[in-house]
DNA sequence: GGCACAGCGATTGCATGCACTTTTACGAGA
DNA sequence: TCTCGTAAAAGTGCATGCAATCGCTGTGCC
């Protein structure tokens, strides 16, 4: 071994492997519980277990993956507890985001948010779902950065993406658009006011009603581990 | 190479690492930018590469240092104003602890507190700072349980570790041990009647004269690296 | 028939070696 | 003397091989 990897896109190859397994993992491809053989994994993608090794690692820094000594990986297994109390997380992290972005954002930070928000406000009549998924995505990491404390925009980041498999129920629901962007109107015209109060209020409710409509959806199963061609993703 | 290696404890060669390297982070021995040579740390604790390597990473996931491909390994620098972000990250996750433990504390939880709590108040009369430091950190650790959310207290107490090596300043404030033991009691007390606001707001404050203390530590200089037998510790 | 222990296979943990990247030092030209 | 280019040296990234540990199965003993 070996010729060279297949689509391989940029960074270190460990980069590749942990976007590789943590992208199987959010999908659900591999599934909770599931064992990860490191050298299953190593010749999937074609390479040694030394990089396999240590992107399991990172990836039970980050959560995704459990890892016991002498005992192996497997796919963390997430308990209804343990997601309530992550979404109760999200929903004090999103809290402080916009209490602190209703006091701290500049002007231009502001106005930049305004704009988006109400750009996007054309997606939903169109139940453009994934070009809104990606406008949301964009509205929330705006408010994190506009927090101006790094830590606190790591550690929300860092929450948001061990929910990231527990949330693409979300959008699901029927009418959710819609409701999601009225949320976002509240937060935003509470920041644009600065009013510190209502801005931290009306985030952590925008969490709370995401919370309600995934936690249906953890207890269903993920889709199948079926074939899985090898390419590797974002 | 190699025959028994001096002083191991337990766990796997990278626990070792990951506590050996860690804590000359945490004392000082090895200071800020200063760079992590991989072959020169596996020569000293008599260990190869692979252990190193994994140990970074991991001291890396928890902020001790900074990783940039191919270019090595260095102890974090913590700038004036990411330390401050820290401490405010700190208040505000006190503050949700504080507030969870007043709406669902278990009574044995909240007599435990108290117990506890009105124990070391001895240890102030005594000035025997060390043993209120321990006291101090179980009662936070406490407070963070009580919270009753993995979450958090998972968030919570990564936080406090990367503060530690800047927390050691604050017990070298003359009457600090007393105004310590005030700011506990206000917090106790606001938490046994079951007050969620006072709680939350009483924690902030308390995180946040801790975090004033600190800030003119930052800016001195830890220990010179100095000569350092090569036994690990904890 | 059930439990304990020993041997074996499977898998992880660590060591070592090679290839590639980055850095630094030296020399040629302006 | 300064700048740019090139080449050697240092150091990281990955591959491979060996040793240690864990789990399982089969056999012997109670």
């Amino acid at each position: 071994m070996s010729g060279k990897r297949s689509l391989i896109r940029s960074g270190t190859t460990v980069d590749q492997m942990v976007r590789a397994i943590g992208d199987r993992i959010v999908t659900g491809f591999l599934r909770p519980g599931e064992k990860l053989d490191e050298a299953s994994l190593a010749a999937r993608f074609d390479v040694s277990r030394t990089p396999v090794r240590e992107a399991l690692g990172r990836l039970s820094a980050m959560g995704l993956v459990e890892r016991r000594p002498n005992r192996g990986a497997t796919v963390a297994v997430v308990t209804q507890e343990h997601l309530a109390s992550m979404f109760e997380s999200m929903a004090e992290l999103e809290a402080i985001c916009a209490r602190f972005s209703a006091e701290r954002m500049t002007t231009a930070e502001r106005r930049a948010l305004e704009i988006e928000h109400q750009a996007s406000a054309r997606l939903v009549q169109l139940g453009a779902e994934e070009d809104y998924e990606y406008f949301n995505t964009e509205f929330h990491t705006r408010l994190y950065r506009g927090a101006h404390s790094k830590h606190i925009y790591e550690l929300t980041v860092m929450t948001r993406s061990r929910l990231a498999p527990f949330r693409r129920a979300q959008f699901m629901l029927p009418g959710r658009l819609a409701k999601s962007w009225q949320e976002h109107d509240v937060i935003v015209t509470a920041i644009m006011r600065g009013d510190v109060a209502a801005a931290g209020q009306a985030a952590k409710d925008h969490v709370s009603i995401v919370s309600e409509a995934s936690a249906v959806f953890a207890a269903v199963d993920p889709k199948k581990p079926g074939t899985d061609s090898i390419g590797m993703s974002t």
